[in-house]
DNA sequence: CTTGCAACTTGGAATCATTCCAACTCATTA
DNA sequence: TAATGAGTTGGAATGATTCCAAGTTGCAAG
């Protein structure tokens, strides 16, 4: 149905895993697998819908569970707007979030350091930051309806 | 209990709800002086809670209402953090939000205008920003444990 | 390769913010 | 005065997520 992890995607789940002392299960590999298949921000049910090709008895409890174990470890993102569904991104890179508003969708936009630095610069300096969101809302143009 | 509106907030929560052809009602005018006296990002439930001292028989579903029109006629912005209860703000002017992790309390962070110009700049030219939300999730240290 | 047990999985119930709805109020307009 | 339409209200409905208790399994130690 979906390609399987490579050594490399195995090996990464796995250390992450292990670092917190959890184990690797047959759902948790095929949940970071369909993240890593098709990367357009899946809402947990949709990472439902997809997992459950290839494993049919798999329980929508379940992927809750691997995706807030994945996250806790730092190998996925969440990603909120609003109160819509949460939405989960294994881009593991600084990114900010653009959200198509005719579509609902998602897109990677890459973050240049500097302006995290100056973001940082903004704050009062008994403010310590652990991470920063930037996300923007609007819609894409023709080229790129993608 | 408390202030009432000034004749400027009234005479700017009357000319948003004109604009858009609605009413002001004394619900309306309770909920936006709450949401002035007390500029902490409530809840609804908070402000709701807040609201009764003033207008014991008012309801839950009216706050929701008359926030939903604030916020659709630009008098607030809405404010989320993952799927936490939304909360609700009076400050119009361009600016960032710090969420203080040991108390969940939401701090407004001023923006320089440049930073957002910066932020426009990385995006691919198809994509049509409407509007950037940025936010901080950190602590705050002593000094201003504010 | 067995055993033991903590870690996992599972289906269904529970939670909780929010939305929906139908009845009612009220100020205006015809 | 009646009709109109926006607004309010309490309670029911929704929907994502969390909780729970019972059953299962990965894997480390023997």
């Amino acid at each position: 149905m979906i390609q399987n992890l490579n050594k490399h995607e195995r090996e990464s789940l796995h250390d992450a895993l292990a670092k917190s002392g959890q184990k690797i299960t047959p759902q948790r590999e095929i949940v970071y697998t369909v993240l890593l298949a098709q990367r357009d921000h899946p809402t947990v049910d949709e990472v439902y819908q997809r997992a459950l090709k290839s494993m049919p008895g798999l329980s929508l409890a379940t992927v809750y569970n691997c995706l807030e174990t994945f996250v806790g470890c730092g190998l996925v993102r969440q990603v909120n707007h609003e109160r819509e569904s949460t939405r989960y991104c294994p881009n593991l890179a600084p990114h900010a979030h653009f959200r198509d508003e005719s579509t609902g969708r998602v897109h990677d936009i890459e973050l240049p350091t500097e302006i995290l630095e100056q973001l940082r610069k903004i704050l009062p300096h008994n403010f310590e930051t652990e991470s920063i969101e930037i996300s923007f809302q609007g819609r894409t143009k023709s080229p790129t309806q993608n």
